[in-house]
RNA sequence: CGGGGCAUGGCGCAGUUUGGCAGCGCGCUUCGCUGGGGGCGAAGAGGCCGUGGGUUCAAAUCCCGCUGCCCCGACCA
C-alpha cells in the first residue's frame, strides 16, 4: 500500500474527550473512526488488523476440531422467546417491522441451539464445536472507552455440543487453553479466573482478564498461591474468633448515628465490631408483582456482593429497598438489626427473608441497631439474640483479605474482561428440547458450552499493552503490515530504490506500506512510529551513498545499515 | 438509569463572565524555499457557533426545552 493513496490519514490530536490511550493512538494512526457512542469504523488499517486476529482465531478454534459458519444477525423474536431471554435480556435491540420482531444478535446460543434442535438427533453426531466471528448488538446504557465497550462490535463466539457433563468437562480444557494461546499470539497477558455466569446461566464459568486500572471489570487474586476469581465469584477467609464470653444485650442512646463509620466512632469500637443492615427488593423475573423484601447482613467492616446475594437468592433482581418498605417490616432505616423483627425460618415463610454473611459469627458482641431511632444495641451475639433465614457468602472479597486456599493475602485488580468461557450445560437445550438418542434409544438434552472473546476490545488492549510515546508498536502476528518503507528526499537514484524495493519486498512475501508522499523526514518518522509497524526500512541519498538502506525495528533503539542486495535475506532471517 | 461535564470550520481550542464585524493553531488548496524526527514564507478555500423556542434595536454570548458526545457510578452475555 502507497502512504499517498491511503482513505483517511493520521492526525496530530485525537479528541480530547478520547480517555484511553488506545482509543487516542487508534484515532491518531488511523485505524478507527466514530461513527457514533459505541459505534465505530474499522478504517483500512484497523480492519486489517481485525483480520489478523480473525486468522489466529480461526486457526486455534480448528486446532480443537472447531468449524467455522456463519450465523446470522437478525434473529426472528420467537428464537429469543423459547430460551425465555427475549424479555430477561435488557440489552438486546429489538426491531419491529409489520407484525414480525426481530433481535439484533446479541450473542447466539438461540441460533445454535435452534441448529442443534435440527442437526442433532444422535449421540453419534456429538461432540461437535462451531464457532463464528461476527457481529454483536447490545443496547448498552452506557459505551466507554474507545472498543472497550461497544454498542456495536466483533466477537469470536464458539460452542460446543456434548452428550453429557463429563463429555463437556473434559472438552473444556481445550478450549481454555486455546484462549491463552490465542491471546499469548496476540501479545496479551491474561489471568484466567473463576467468575459468576450472570444472566447466561450454567454451571461454571471462567472469565480471562488483563489487568488495567481503568478496566470496569474487577478481579481477585492470591498475593502467595494460584487462587484468582472475579469479585462476584471471590470468596475469603472470614478472620475473627467469637468471643469466650458473650456480654449482655444493652441498648444506649446513639444521636445521629446513622452510619456505620458514625457508630463505631461514638461507642469507640472497630467497624469489625458492629453489624451492617443492607435492604433491598427482590423480584424474580416474571413475578414483578409478587416482590419480597431482603434484609442483608454483614459484618461492619465488609460490604455486600449485590451477585452474590442474588445468587444466593437463587437469581432475580435487586434493588435498593425505599424507606417505606423498610419501615413496612417494622425496622428503623439507619437504626436497623434482624432484632425484634419477624424473621421468616425458610424461603416459604412469609417473615423478613435475612440473608447473613458468615462473618456475622466471626466475632460477637457486636453493636447493632435497635430498629429505634437513634438507639443501638451493644452486646450482641448470634444466635442468642436474634435469627436469620440463612447463612450465605455475600459479602465482598477485598485487598487484605486472608486467601481461602493458603495462608496469603489477596489483591484485588482492576481489569477488562477480554474473554469468558461458559458451561451452560443444559440450560439453552431443555429450553428448547434440544435432544438427542443416547445408546439406549432415550432421549437426552445436549450439553452446551459458549465461548467467546471480542475482536476490537482485544485489539484496543493490544494498543494498551503495546505502545509508547511516539505511538503502537503492533506484536509481528497481528501488525496491519509487516514493513513500514519510506524514502527520504527528491534524489532519483533514492526513489527508484524505494520503488523497487516496495515491490521486491511483497514479491518475497512482505506486506509493505510505502510512505511515498513528499514530506520531509521528521514528519515521515513520526507517522511511521504513530502506525506501529514491526519494521521501518530507510532509503537516504546517505546511506545508499555507501549501497545502503537503514533498518529499524519499531521497539528497539538501534538502526541498522544493511546493503540494499541483502534487505530481503536479513527480514528473513529475522522475521 | 442516577451524578457531573462538554457542544464554535476536518482535528485541537479561544471568544460566553460584562450581548455589538466569528477568531487562533494544526490540517486542506496554490506557489516558492527546505530536506534525517510533525520545517519556513506568501496567497487562498472552508463555519445557520448542536437544535427548537424566548428575551432584545441587536444573541455564539442571557432564559427555557430538546438532542448528541464524554467521564464517574449502577448494570453487564
Amino acid at each position: 500500500m502507497k502512504l499517498s493513496k491511503s482513505f483517511g490519514k493520521t492526525v496530530r490530536e485525537a479528541p480530547a474527550d478520547a480517555d484511553m490511550i488506545s482509543h487516542q493512538l487508534l484515532i491518531r494512526a488511523n485505524f478507527i473512526r466514530s461513527t457514533g457512542a459505541g459505534i465505530y469504523t474499522f478504517m483500512p488499517f484497523g480492519y486489517r488488523v481485525i483480520r489478523k486476529i480473525w486468522a489466529i482465531m480461526s486457526d486455534e478454534m480448528d486446532k480443537i476440531n472447531g468449524q467455522e459458519l456463519w450465523m446470522p444477525n437478525l434473529h426472528p423474536a420467537p428464537l429469543w422467546q423459547a430460551t425465555g431471554r427475549w424479555d430477561s435480556v435488557d440489552v438486546l435491540f429489538k426491531l419491529k417491522t409489520g407484525s414480525r420482531e426481530y433481535a439484533l444478535s446479541a450473542t447466539h446460543e438461540e441460533i445454535v441451539v435452534d441448529l442443534a434442535l435440527r442437526e442433532i438427533s444422535s449421540y453419534r453426531d456429538m461432540p461437535q464445536m462451531i464457532y463464528h466471528i461476527s457481529k454483536k448488538f447490545r443496547d448498552e446504557r452506557r459505551a466507554r472507552g474507545g472498543l472497550i465497550r461497544l454498542r456495536e462490535f466483533v466477537m469470536k463466539d464458539a460452542y460446543s455440543l456434548d452428550v453429557n457433563e463429563a463429555a463437556l468437562d473434559e472438552y473444556y480444557p481445550e478450549m481454555v487453553q486455546a484462549y491463552f494461546n490465542i491471546f499469548e499470539r496476540c501479545g496479551v497477558t491474561v489471568t484466567a479466573v473463576n467468575a459468576d455466569s450472570g444472566n447466561m446461566g450454567g454451571t461454571a464459568s471462567q472469565e480471562f482478564v488483563v489487568i488495567h486500572e481503568q478496566g470496569e471489570d474487577s478481579f481477585i487474586a492470591c498475593d502467595n498461591c494460584d487462587y484468582a476469581a472475579n469479585v462476584e465469584a471471590a470468596s475469603f477467609v472470614r478472620e475473627g474468633e467469637k468471643p469466650s464470653q458473650l456480654n449482655e444485650l444493652v441498648k444506649v442512646l446513639t444521636p445521629n448515628c446513622k452510619t456505620i463509620a458514625q457508630v463505631a466512632a461514638f461507642i469507640g469500637v472497630e467497624t469489625s465490631q458492629t453489624n451492617k443492615a443492607v435492604f433491598y427488593w427482590w423480584t424474580m423475573p416474571g413475578k414483578e408483582e409478587n416482590g419480597r423484601f431482603v434484609f442483608g447482613l454483614t459484618r461492619g467492616d465488609l460490604d455486600i456482593n449485590e451477585t452474590k446475594l442474588r445468587n444466593a437468592l437463587g437469581g432475580g433482581e435487586l434493588r435498593a429497598a425505599t424507606e417505606e418498605e423498610i419501615i413496612a417490616i417494622s425496622a428503623t432505616p439507619g437504626y436497623a438489626s434482624p432484632i425484634g423483627l419477624n424473621v421468616a425460618k425458610d424461603f416459604e415463610d412469609d417473615g423478613v427473608l435475612v440473608i447473613a454473611d458468615p462473618s456475622i459469627e466471626a466475632g460477637g458482641n457486636f453493636v447493632v441497631g435497635a430498629n429505634d431511632h437513634e438507639y443501638h444495641f451493644t452486646g450482641a451475639n448470634y444466635p442468642r439474640d436474634f435469627a436469620i433465614t440463612t447463612m450465605a457468602d455475600i459479602a465482598q472479597a477485598e485487598t487484605g483479605h486472608h486467601c481461602p486456599q493458603c495462608d496469603g493475602r489477596i489483591t484485588a485488580h482492576r481489569a477488562i474482561e477480554a474473554g469468558h468461557c461458559f458451561k451452560l450445560g443444559t440450560r439453552y437445550s431443555e429450553a428448547v428440547e434440544a435432544t438427542f438418542l443416547d445408546e439406549n434409544g432415550r432421549p437426552q438434552p445436549i450439553f452446551m458450552g459458549s465461548y467467546g472473546i471480542g475482536l476490537d476490545r482485544l485489539l484496543a488492549i493490544i494498543v494498551e499493552e503495546h505502545h509508547d510515546k511516539n505511538g503502537i508498536i503492533w506484536p509481528a502476528e497481528v501488525a496491519p503490515y509487516d514493513i513500514h518503507l519510506l524514502h527520504i528526499g527528491k534524489d532519483e537514484e533514492v526513489l527508484e530504490t524505494a520503488v523497487s524495493l516496495y515491490t521486491d519486498l511483497q514479491k518475497a512475501g512482505f506486506d509493505v506500506l510505502y510512505d511515498d508522499r513528499n514530506a520531509r523526514p521528521g514528519f515521515k518518522f513520526k507517522d511511521a512510529d504513530l502506525i506501529g509497524l514491526p519494521w521501518r526500512v530507510t532509503v537516504g541519498k546517505r546511506g545508499l551513498a555507501e549501497g545502503n538502506v537503514e533498518v529499524k525495528k519499531r521497539d528497539a533503539d538501534e538502526r541498522q545499515l544493511i546493503p540494499v542486495g541483502q534487505l530481503i535475506q536479513f527480514l528473513i532471517d529475522n522475521r
